[in-house]
DNA sequence: CCCACTCCATTGTTGAGCAATCTGCTAGCG
DNA sequence: CGCTAGCAGATTGCTCAACAATGGAGTGGG
Protein backbone atom coordinates (compact mmCIF):
# COMPACT_ATOMS: atom_id res chain seq x y z
CA UNK A 1 0.00 0.00 0.00
CA UNK A 2 2.09 2.66 -1.15
CA UNK A 3 -0.21 5.86 -0.40
CA UNK A 4 -3.55 6.32 0.54
CA UNK A 5 -5.26 7.73 -2.72
CA UNK A 6 -6.65 11.48 -1.93
CA UNK A 7 -9.89 10.05 -0.90
CA UNK A 8 -12.32 11.18 -3.54
CA UNK A 9 -15.60 9.99 -1.26
CA UNK A 10 -18.20 12.01 -3.41
CA UNK A 11 -16.87 11.01 -6.56
CA UNK A 12 -19.42 12.53 -8.96
CA UNK A 13 -20.07 12.48 -12.83
CA UNK A 14 -19.35 15.02 -15.02
CA UNK A 15 -22.93 16.05 -15.40
CA UNK A 16 -22.88 17.00 -11.81
CA UNK A 17 -19.69 19.09 -12.09
CA UNK A 18 -20.76 21.15 -14.67
CA UNK A 19 -24.15 22.00 -12.92
CA UNK A 20 -22.54 22.89 -10.16
CA UNK A 21 -20.61 25.00 -12.66
CA UNK A 22 -23.35 26.57 -13.36
CA UNK A 23 -24.60 26.80 -10.11
CA UNK A 24 -21.96 29.11 -8.78
CA UNK A 25 -22.10 31.28 -11.86
CA UNK A 26 -25.74 31.83 -10.99
CA UNK A 27 -24.91 32.94 -7.82
CA UNK A 28 -21.86 34.92 -8.69
CA UNK A 29 -24.41 36.88 -11.08
CA UNK A 30 -22.33 35.61 -13.99
CA UNK A 31 -25.25 34.61 -15.67
CA UNK A 32 -28.39 37.05 -15.43
CA UNK A 33 -31.76 36.04 -14.73
CA UNK A 34 -33.28 35.04 -18.57
CA UNK A 35 -29.70 34.47 -20.34
CA UNK A 36 -30.24 30.88 -22.70
CA UNK A 37 -28.21 28.54 -22.29
CA UNK A 38 -27.40 27.04 -25.31
CA UNK A 39 -26.39 22.83 -25.11
CA UNK A 40 -23.95 23.46 -27.88
CA UNK A 41 -22.52 26.61 -26.37
CA UNK A 42 -21.88 25.01 -23.04
CA UNK A 43 -20.79 21.91 -24.29
CA UNK A 44 -17.77 23.67 -26.00
CA UNK A 45 -17.30 25.39 -22.96
CA UNK A 46 -17.08 22.58 -20.83
CA UNK A 47 -15.41 20.45 -23.90
CA UNK A 48 -18.05 17.51 -22.71
CA UNK A 49 -20.68 16.43 -25.14
CA UNK A 50 -24.09 17.65 -25.47
CA UNK A 51 -25.70 14.70 -24.28
CA UNK A 52 -24.01 15.42 -20.49
CA UNK A 53 -25.00 18.96 -21.13
CA UNK A 54 -28.44 18.22 -21.40
CA UNK A 55 -28.19 16.31 -18.07
CA UNK A 56 -26.67 18.52 -16.36
CA UNK A 57 -29.54 21.22 -17.81
CA UNK A 58 -32.09 18.93 -16.27
CA UNK A 59 -30.64 18.97 -12.72
CA UNK A 60 -31.28 22.71 -13.03
CA UNK A 61 -34.26 22.86 -13.85
CA UNK A 62 -35.73 20.13 -11.52
CA UNK A 63 -33.63 22.60 -8.49
CA UNK A 64 -35.77 25.64 -9.92
CA UNK A 65 -32.99 27.61 -11.18
CA UNK A 66 -33.94 27.12 -14.68
CA UNK A 67 -36.50 26.82 -16.95
CA UNK A 68 -37.15 24.94 -19.53
CA UNK A 69 -39.51 25.58 -22.44
CA UNK A 70 -39.85 22.24 -25.00
CA UNK A 71 -38.06 23.02 -28.20
CA UNK A 72 -37.42 26.47 -27.10
CA UNK A 73 -34.35 25.65 -24.80
CA UNK A 74 -33.22 26.28 -20.86
CA UNK A 75 -32.78 29.82 -19.60
CA UNK A 76 -31.86 31.17 -16.41
CA UNK A 77 -35.06 31.31 -14.07
CA UNK A 78 -36.34 34.90 -13.50
CA UNK A 79 -38.23 35.45 -10.42
CA UNK A 80 -41.48 37.04 -10.64
CA UNK A 81 -42.97 39.07 -7.52
CA UNK A 82 -45.30 36.36 -6.88
CA UNK A 83 -42.52 33.78 -6.39
CA UNK A 84 -40.37 35.77 -4.58
CA UNK A 85 -43.21 36.02 -1.80
CA UNK A 86 -43.19 32.35 -2.04
CA UNK A 87 -40.32 31.85 -1.33
CA UNK A 88 -39.36 34.32 1.58
CA UNK A 89 -42.79 32.81 3.06
CA UNK A 90 -40.77 29.34 2.89
CA UNK A 91 -37.65 31.09 3.84
CA UNK A 92 -39.72 32.63 7.43
CA UNK A 93 -40.78 28.80 7.60
CA UNK A 94 -37.69 27.37 7.32
CA UNK A 95 -35.78 30.11 10.19
CA UNK A 96 -38.39 30.19 12.84
CA UNK A 97 -38.03 26.67 12.50
CA UNK A 98 -34.78 26.76 13.72
CA UNK A 99 -35.51 29.75 15.81
CA UNK A 100 -38.06 27.96 17.94
CA UNK A 101 -34.69 25.75 19.17
CA UNK A 102 -32.72 28.63 20.07
CA UNK A 103 -34.06 27.67 24.37
CA UNK A 104 -32.05 24.39 24.28
CA UNK A 105 -28.81 24.87 22.19
CA UNK A 106 -25.59 24.35 23.51
CA UNK A 107 -22.50 26.16 23.19
CA UNK A 108 -21.04 23.97 20.19
CA UNK A 109 -24.11 24.88 18.24
CA UNK A 110 -24.13 28.64 19.54
CA UNK A 111 -20.30 28.33 17.93
CA UNK A 112 -21.59 27.73 14.77
CA UNK A 113 -23.81 30.93 14.57
CA UNK A 114 -20.84 32.78 15.36
CA UNK A 115 -18.56 32.32 12.83
CA UNK A 116 -19.94 32.92 9.49
CA UNK A 117 -21.66 36.04 11.07
CA UNK A 118 -17.50 37.53 12.44
CA UNK A 119 -16.75 36.66 8.58
CA UNK A 120 -19.77 38.30 7.04
CA UNK A 121 -18.65 41.56 9.88
CA UNK A 122 -15.09 41.41 8.46
CA UNK A 123 -16.71 41.31 4.81
CA UNK A 124 -18.41 44.45 5.63
CA UNK A 125 -15.29 46.49 6.65
CA UNK A 126 -13.36 45.39 3.54
CA UNK A 127 -16.26 46.78 1.64
CA UNK A 128 -17.00 42.70 0.03
CA UNK A 129 -20.60 43.19 -0.60
CA UNK A 130 -20.62 39.60 -2.30
CA UNK A 131 -18.68 38.11 -0.01
CA UNK A 132 -20.83 39.51 2.96
CA UNK A 133 -23.84 38.41 1.65
CA UNK A 134 -22.77 35.20 1.46
CA UNK A 135 -21.79 35.05 5.07
CA UNK A 136 -25.15 36.72 5.96
CA UNK A 137 -26.77 33.70 4.11
CA UNK A 138 -24.07 30.80 6.08
CA UNK A 139 -25.23 33.01 8.85
CA UNK A 140 -28.91 32.21 8.33
CA UNK A 141 -28.26 28.71 7.23
CA UNK A 142 -26.98 28.08 10.49
CA UNK A 143 -29.90 29.54 12.21
CA UNK A 144 -32.08 26.87 10.28
CA UNK A 145 -29.74 23.71 11.11
CA UNK A 146 -30.64 24.51 14.79
CA UNK A 147 -33.41 22.40 13.95
CA UNK A 148 -31.74 19.17 13.11
CA UNK A 149 -33.18 18.60 10.17
CA UNK A 150 -30.83 18.00 7.24
CA UNK A 151 -34.57 17.58 4.91
CA UNK A 152 -35.11 21.21 5.84
CA UNK A 153 -31.94 22.28 5.56
CA UNK A 154 -31.89 20.73 2.30
CA UNK A 155 -35.14 22.80 1.51
CA UNK A 156 -33.55 26.01 2.63
CA UNK A 157 -30.57 25.77 0.54
CA UNK A 158 -32.79 25.49 -2.15
CA UNK A 159 -34.36 28.50 -1.44
CA UNK A 160 -31.50 30.77 -0.62
CA UNK A 161 -30.09 29.36 -4.06
CA UNK A 162 -33.68 30.89 -5.82
CA UNK A 163 -33.40 33.86 -4.06
CA UNK A 164 -29.84 34.56 -5.28
CA UNK A 165 -30.87 34.62 -8.34
CA UNK A 166 -32.44 37.71 -7.57
CA UNK A 167 -30.14 38.94 -5.23
CA UNK A 168 -27.22 38.27 -7.04
CA UNK A 169 -28.77 41.43 -9.64
CA UNK A 170 -28.87 43.91 -6.37
CA UNK A 171 -26.16 46.15 -4.68
CA UNK A 172 -26.86 45.63 -1.34
CA UNK A 173 -28.23 48.54 0.57
CA UNK A 174 -27.18 49.78 3.93
CA UNK A 175 -24.94 46.81 4.05
CA UNK A 176 -23.23 48.71 7.25
CA UNK A 177 -26.35 48.46 9.18
CA UNK A 178 -26.24 44.69 8.45
CA UNK A 179 -23.73 43.66 11.66
CA UNK A 180 -25.58 45.26 14.10
CA UNK A 181 -28.57 43.79 13.05
CA UNK A 182 -27.02 40.46 13.47
CA UNK A 183 -25.54 40.99 16.74
CA UNK A 184 -28.77 41.86 17.74
CA UNK A 185 -30.30 38.72 16.38
CA UNK A 186 -26.91 36.74 17.86
CA UNK A 187 -27.58 38.09 20.90
CA UNK A 188 -31.36 36.54 21.49
CA UNK A 189 -29.75 33.37 20.38
CA UNK A 190 -27.29 33.36 22.74
CA UNK A 191 -29.81 34.46 25.63
CA UNK A 192 -31.98 31.24 24.75
CA UNK A 193 -34.67 33.79 24.07
CA UNK A 194 -36.54 32.27 20.72
CA UNK A 195 -39.57 34.51 21.17
CA UNK A 196 -36.93 37.48 20.90
CA UNK A 197 -35.35 35.95 18.03
CA UNK A 198 -38.81 35.34 16.31
CA UNK A 199 -39.50 38.52 16.62
CA UNK A 200 -36.69 40.00 15.36
CA UNK A 201 -36.51 37.71 12.22
CA UNK A 202 -39.82 38.14 11.05
CA UNK A 203 -39.34 42.07 10.18
CA UNK A 204 -35.95 41.81 9.17
CA UNK A 205 -37.34 39.04 6.40
CA UNK A 206 -39.96 41.59 5.54
CA UNK A 207 -37.70 44.21 5.20
CA UNK A 208 -35.39 41.68 3.04
CA UNK A 209 -38.29 40.35 0.33
CA UNK A 210 -40.06 44.10 0.09
CA UNK A 211 -36.11 45.24 -1.16
CA UNK A 212 -35.60 42.33 -3.45
CA UNK A 213 -39.05 43.00 -4.95
CA UNK A 214 -38.56 46.78 -5.11
CA UNK A 215 -35.63 46.22 -7.05
CA UNK A 216 -37.57 43.89 -9.51
CA UNK A 217 -39.93 46.17 -10.31
CA UNK A 218 -37.40 48.84 -10.93
CA UNK A 219 -35.42 47.11 -13.07
CA UNK A 220 -38.44 45.32 -14.67
CA UNK A 221 -36.45 41.91 -14.54
CA UNK A 222 -39.47 39.57 -14.01
CA UNK A 223 -41.67 39.97 -16.42
CA UNK A 224 -43.80 37.82 -18.46
CA UNK A 225 -44.15 34.01 -17.10
CA UNK B 1 -59.64 28.13 -38.43
CA UNK B 2 -61.02 24.74 -38.72
CA UNK B 3 -60.79 23.80 -34.82
CA UNK B 4 -58.47 24.59 -31.66
CA UNK B 5 -55.92 22.07 -31.37
CA UNK B 6 -56.62 20.51 -28.33
CA UNK B 7 -54.55 22.75 -26.27
CA UNK B 8 -51.42 21.16 -25.18
CA UNK B 9 -50.34 24.01 -23.08
CA UNK B 10 -47.59 21.64 -20.70
CA UNK B 11 -46.26 19.65 -23.54
CA UNK B 12 -43.51 17.61 -22.21
CA UNK B 13 -40.74 15.27 -23.32
CA UNK B 14 -40.17 11.76 -22.88
CA UNK B 15 -37.81 12.20 -20.55
CA UNK B 16 -40.41 13.79 -18.31
CA UNK B 17 -42.92 11.52 -19.20
CA UNK B 18 -40.75 8.36 -18.55
CA UNK B 19 -39.75 10.10 -15.34
CA UNK B 20 -43.78 10.82 -14.29
CA UNK B 21 -44.26 6.76 -15.06
CA UNK B 22 -41.86 5.89 -12.60
CA UNK B 23 -43.36 7.86 -9.99
CA UNK B 24 -46.63 6.37 -10.16
CA UNK B 25 -44.87 3.08 -10.44
CA UNK B 26 -43.17 4.09 -7.15
CA UNK B 27 -46.12 5.40 -5.01
CA UNK B 28 -48.24 2.53 -6.80
CA UNK B 29 -45.56 0.09 -4.36
CA UNK B 30 -44.84 -1.70 -7.70
CA UNK B 31 -41.30 -0.64 -7.32
CA UNK B 32 -40.16 -1.56 -3.94
CA UNK B 33 -37.08 -0.17 -1.87
CA UNK B 34 -34.15 -0.76 -3.36
CA UNK B 35 -35.06 -2.13 -6.52
CA UNK B 36 -32.26 -1.41 -9.28
CA UNK B 37 -33.15 0.97 -11.91
CA UNK B 38 -31.22 -0.33 -14.81
CA UNK B 39 -30.91 1.59 -18.04
CA UNK B 40 -30.82 -0.67 -20.32
CA UNK B 41 -33.88 -2.47 -19.24
CA UNK B 42 -35.92 0.79 -18.79
CA UNK B 43 -35.08 2.19 -22.12
CA UNK B 44 -36.05 -1.48 -23.64
CA UNK B 45 -39.45 -1.34 -21.44
CA UNK B 46 -40.14 2.01 -22.33
CA UNK B 47 -38.72 1.85 -25.89
CA UNK B 48 -36.67 5.04 -26.28
CA UNK B 49 -32.91 5.31 -25.94
CA UNK B 50 -30.78 4.98 -23.05
CA UNK B 51 -29.86 8.53 -22.86
CA UNK B 52 -32.98 9.53 -22.50
CA UNK B 53 -33.76 6.99 -19.65
CA UNK B 54 -30.58 8.84 -18.15
CA UNK B 55 -32.28 12.16 -18.23
CA UNK B 56 -35.46 10.84 -16.43
CA UNK B 57 -33.40 9.01 -13.78
CA UNK B 58 -31.92 12.35 -12.79
CA UNK B 59 -35.12 13.92 -12.35
CA UNK B 60 -36.04 10.99 -10.02
CA UNK B 61 -32.61 11.60 -7.79
CA UNK B 62 -32.91 15.51 -8.04
CA UNK B 63 -36.34 14.33 -6.72
CA UNK B 64 -35.07 12.63 -3.82
CA UNK B 65 -36.92 9.22 -5.04
CA UNK B 66 -34.22 7.36 -5.84
CA UNK B 67 -29.99 7.13 -5.46
CA UNK B 68 -27.52 7.15 -7.86
CA UNK B 69 -24.00 6.06 -6.63
CA UNK B 70 -21.43 6.46 -9.67
CA UNK B 71 -20.49 3.22 -11.88
CA UNK B 72 -22.78 1.05 -9.78
CA UNK B 73 -26.32 2.83 -10.99
CA UNK B 74 -29.12 4.44 -9.94
CA UNK B 75 -31.93 2.34 -7.42
CA UNK B 76 -35.24 3.18 -5.94
CA UNK B 77 -34.32 4.53 -2.45
CA UNK B 78 -35.02 3.39 0.65
CA UNK B 79 -35.41 5.34 3.82
CA UNK B 80 -33.42 5.60 7.00
CA UNK B 81 -35.35 5.68 10.12
CA UNK B 82 -33.85 8.98 10.54
CA UNK B 83 -34.87 10.70 6.78
CA UNK B 84 -38.52 9.53 7.91
CA UNK B 85 -37.84 11.88 11.12
CA UNK B 86 -36.48 14.36 9.03
CA UNK B 87 -39.57 14.14 6.36
CA UNK B 88 -42.25 14.16 9.27
CA UNK B 89 -41.02 17.28 10.80
CA UNK B 90 -40.87 18.78 7.57
CA UNK B 91 -44.60 17.56 6.92
CA UNK B 92 -45.33 18.82 10.17
CA UNK B 93 -44.40 22.53 9.25
CA UNK B 94 -46.06 22.18 6.26
CA UNK B 95 -48.97 21.30 7.56
CA UNK B 96 -49.00 24.21 10.28
CA UNK B 97 -48.36 26.73 8.13
CA UNK B 98 -51.43 25.61 6.35
CA UNK B 99 -53.30 24.87 9.97
CA UNK B 100 -52.77 28.62 10.45
CA UNK B 101 -54.79 30.43 7.89
CA UNK B 102 -57.73 28.32 9.66
CA UNK B 103 -58.79 31.69 11.43
CA UNK B 104 -59.23 33.12 7.80
CA UNK B 105 -60.53 30.76 5.15
CA UNK B 106 -63.61 31.06 3.24
CA UNK B 107 -66.08 28.23 2.06
CA UNK B 108 -64.86 27.58 -1.42
CA UNK B 109 -61.57 27.06 0.91
CA UNK B 110 -63.15 24.77 3.02
CA UNK B 111 -64.87 22.92 0.53
CA UNK B 112 -61.34 22.00 -1.39
CA UNK B 113 -60.99 20.08 2.12
CA UNK B 114 -64.19 18.72 2.11
CA UNK B 115 -63.66 16.90 -1.10
CA UNK B 116 -60.64 14.75 -0.66
CA UNK B 117 -62.02 13.70 2.65
CA UNK B 118 -65.26 12.53 1.15
CA UNK B 119 -63.27 10.21 -1.43
CA UNK B 120 -61.31 9.22 1.20
CA UNK B 121 -64.44 7.93 3.33
CA UNK B 122 -65.74 6.23 0.80
CA UNK B 123 -62.59 4.64 -0.35
CA UNK B 124 -62.38 3.09 3.47
CA UNK B 125 -65.85 1.64 2.81
CA UNK B 126 -64.99 0.37 -0.14
CA UNK B 127 -62.03 -1.46 1.61
CA UNK B 128 -59.73 0.34 -1.23
CA UNK B 129 -56.55 1.05 1.50
CA UNK B 130 -54.42 2.58 -1.16
CA UNK B 131 -57.28 4.90 -2.96
CA UNK B 132 -57.90 5.62 0.96
CA UNK B 133 -54.33 6.53 1.71
CA UNK B 134 -54.23 8.83 -1.91
CA UNK B 135 -57.30 10.40 -0.82
CA UNK B 136 -55.87 10.98 2.60
CA UNK B 137 -53.02 12.14 1.14
CA UNK B 138 -55.00 14.98 -1.06
CA UNK B 139 -57.20 16.16 1.94
CA UNK B 140 -53.58 17.63 3.94
CA UNK B 141 -52.15 18.69 0.20
CA UNK B 142 -55.41 20.48 0.38
CA UNK B 143 -54.89 21.85 4.29
CA UNK B 144 -51.52 22.85 3.44
CA UNK B 145 -52.35 24.78 -0.02
CA UNK B 146 -54.52 26.76 2.37
CA UNK B 147 -51.64 28.76 2.84
CA UNK B 148 -51.23 29.79 -0.48
CA UNK B 149 -47.68 29.25 -1.10
CA UNK B 150 -46.99 27.50 -4.06
CA UNK B 151 -43.68 27.02 -3.05
CA UNK B 152 -44.20 25.17 0.14
CA UNK B 153 -46.89 23.04 -1.99
CA UNK B 154 -43.78 22.50 -3.90
CA UNK B 155 -41.80 20.90 -1.01
CA UNK B 156 -45.23 19.12 0.61
CA UNK B 157 -45.79 17.37 -2.53
CA UNK B 158 -41.70 15.83 -3.03
CA UNK B 159 -41.89 15.46 0.83
CA UNK B 160 -45.37 13.23 0.79
CA UNK B 161 -43.70 11.43 -2.67
CA UNK B 162 -40.89 10.80 -0.57
CA UNK B 163 -42.86 9.03 2.37
CA UNK B 164 -45.11 7.18 0.13
CA UNK B 165 -41.73 5.20 -0.64
CA UNK B 166 -42.19 3.41 2.53
CA UNK B 167 -45.90 4.02 3.01
CA UNK B 168 -46.21 1.58 -0.54
CA UNK B 169 -45.09 -1.27 1.37
CA UNK B 170 -47.35 -1.25 4.18
CA UNK B 171 -50.88 -1.96 4.83
CA UNK B 172 -52.73 0.89 6.10
CA UNK B 173 -53.29 0.07 10.38
CA UNK B 174 -56.73 0.90 11.53
CA UNK B 175 -58.00 2.11 8.62
CA UNK B 176 -61.40 2.25 9.80
CA UNK B 177 -60.83 5.01 11.97
CA UNK B 178 -59.74 7.42 9.70
CA UNK B 179 -62.54 8.58 9.05
CA UNK B 180 -63.74 9.84 12.18
CA UNK B 181 -60.53 11.34 12.85
CA UNK B 182 -59.98 13.21 9.56
CA UNK B 183 -63.78 14.88 10.73
CA UNK B 184 -62.41 16.01 13.93
CA UNK B 185 -59.66 17.54 12.07
CA UNK B 186 -62.13 19.22 9.54
CA UNK B 187 -64.05 19.98 12.18
CA UNK B 188 -61.79 22.56 13.43
CA UNK B 189 -61.48 24.03 9.95
CA UNK B 190 -64.99 24.73 10.21
CA UNK B 191 -65.23 26.48 12.96
CA UNK B 192 -61.76 28.27 12.10
CA UNK B 193 -60.44 26.98 15.06
CA UNK B 194 -56.52 27.58 14.24
CA UNK B 195 -55.25 26.50 17.49
CA UNK B 196 -57.76 23.45 17.78
CA UNK B 197 -56.81 22.18 14.23
CA UNK B 198 -52.62 21.90 15.27
CA UNK B 199 -53.47 20.59 18.27
CA UNK B 200 -54.91 17.55 16.84
CA UNK B 201 -52.35 17.72 13.84
CA UNK B 202 -49.39 17.20 15.80
CA UNK B 203 -50.51 14.25 17.33
CA UNK B 204 -51.83 12.57 14.61
CA UNK B 205 -48.72 12.85 12.55
CA UNK B 206 -46.16 11.80 15.56
CA UNK B 207 -48.47 8.76 15.33
CA UNK B 208 -48.45 8.38 11.74
CA UNK B 209 -44.50 8.69 12.09
CA UNK B 210 -43.64 6.13 14.56
CA UNK B 211 -45.92 3.32 12.59
CA UNK B 212 -44.24 4.21 9.56
CA UNK B 213 -40.75 3.82 11.20
CA UNK B 214 -41.77 1.11 13.17
CA UNK B 215 -42.77 -1.18 9.91
CA UNK B 216 -39.17 -0.37 8.39
CA UNK B 217 -37.72 -1.53 11.42
CA UNK B 218 -40.00 -4.77 11.48
CA UNK B 219 -39.40 -5.37 7.76
CA UNK B 220 -35.98 -4.81 8.02
CA UNK B 221 -35.92 -2.19 5.66
CA UNK B 222 -33.61 0.89 4.95
CA UNK B 223 -30.33 -0.81 6.29
CA UNK B 224 -26.78 0.58 5.36
CA UNK B 225 -27.16 4.17 3.90
C1' DC C 1 -10.47 -19.89 4.37
C1' DC C 2 -8.74 -16.09 1.90
C1' DC C 3 -6.50 -13.75 -1.62
C1' DA C 4 -5.61 -12.51 -6.51
C1' DC C 5 -7.09 -12.69 -10.99
C1' DT C 6 -10.18 -12.87 -14.77
C1' DC C 7 -14.51 -12.12 -17.02
C1' DC C 8 -18.84 -9.99 -17.62
C1' DA C 9 -22.60 -6.73 -16.83
C1' DT C 10 -23.44 -2.09 -16.33
C1' DT C 11 -22.53 2.58 -16.29
C1' DG C 12 -20.13 7.06 -18.12
C1' DT C 13 -19.40 9.64 -21.97
C1' DT C 14 -18.72 10.60 -26.67
C1' DG C 15 -19.91 11.90 -31.43
C1' DA C 16 -22.63 11.82 -35.32
C1' DG C 17 -26.99 12.05 -37.21
C1' DC C 18 -31.81 13.26 -38.24
C1' DA C 19 -36.59 14.90 -37.36
C1' DA C 20 -39.25 18.49 -35.14
C1' DT C 21 -39.74 23.00 -34.00
C1' DC C 22 -38.84 27.89 -33.30
C1' DT C 23 -37.13 32.45 -35.14
C1' DG C 24 -36.17 35.91 -38.12
C1' DC C 25 -36.18 37.39 -42.64
C1' DT C 26 -37.90 38.05 -47.09
C1' DA C 27 -41.19 38.40 -50.67
C1' DG C 28 -45.54 38.87 -52.30
C1' DC C 29 -50.19 40.60 -51.74
C1' DG C 30 -53.76 43.68 -50.83
C1' DC D 1 -47.69 50.89 -45.95
C1' DG D 2 -49.02 46.90 -43.38
C1' DC D 3 -49.66 42.11 -43.32
C1' DT D 4 -49.27 37.22 -44.09
C1' DA D 5 -46.93 33.09 -46.13
C1' DG D 6 -43.25 30.80 -46.46
C1' DC D 7 -38.56 29.89 -46.69
C1' DA D 8 -33.94 29.22 -44.56
C1' DG D 9 -30.91 28.77 -40.34
C1' DA D 10 -30.44 27.72 -35.77
C1' DT D 11 -31.54 24.91 -31.87
C1' DT D 12 -33.56 21.36 -29.53
C1' DG D 13 -35.34 16.30 -28.92
C1' DC D 14 -34.04 11.99 -29.36
C1' DT D 15 -31.65 7.96 -31.33
C1' DC D 16 -27.93 4.90 -32.22
C1' DA D 17 -23.52 2.80 -31.87
C1' DA D 18 -19.30 2.66 -29.83
C1' DC D 19 -15.70 2.41 -26.27
C1' DA D 20 -13.48 3.22 -21.71
C1' DA D 21 -14.03 2.74 -16.79
C1' DT D 22 -15.74 0.52 -13.05
C1' DG D 23 -17.86 -2.88 -9.93
C1' DG D 24 -19.18 -7.48 -8.83
C1' DA D 25 -19.27 -12.21 -9.29
C1' DG D 26 -17.06 -16.21 -10.08
C1' DT D 27 -12.65 -19.07 -10.21
C1' DG D 28 -8.59 -21.07 -8.97
C1' DG D 29 -4.36 -21.22 -6.23
C1' DG D 30 -2.18 -20.84 -1.94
Amino acid sequence: MPALKPIELHRTGAADLIAQALREQLVDGELRSGDPLREADLAEAFDVSRNTVREALRLLTSAGLAVHEVHRGVAVKSLTVEEVRDLYGLRELCELAGALRAETIDSAQLATLRTPLDLAAAAVVAGEGRDAMTHDLAFHRAIVALACNRRLDAVFVGVLAELRLGLAMMEPSSLEQWPARNEELYARFAARDAAGASERLVPYLARSCEELIGHLQETGTGRDA
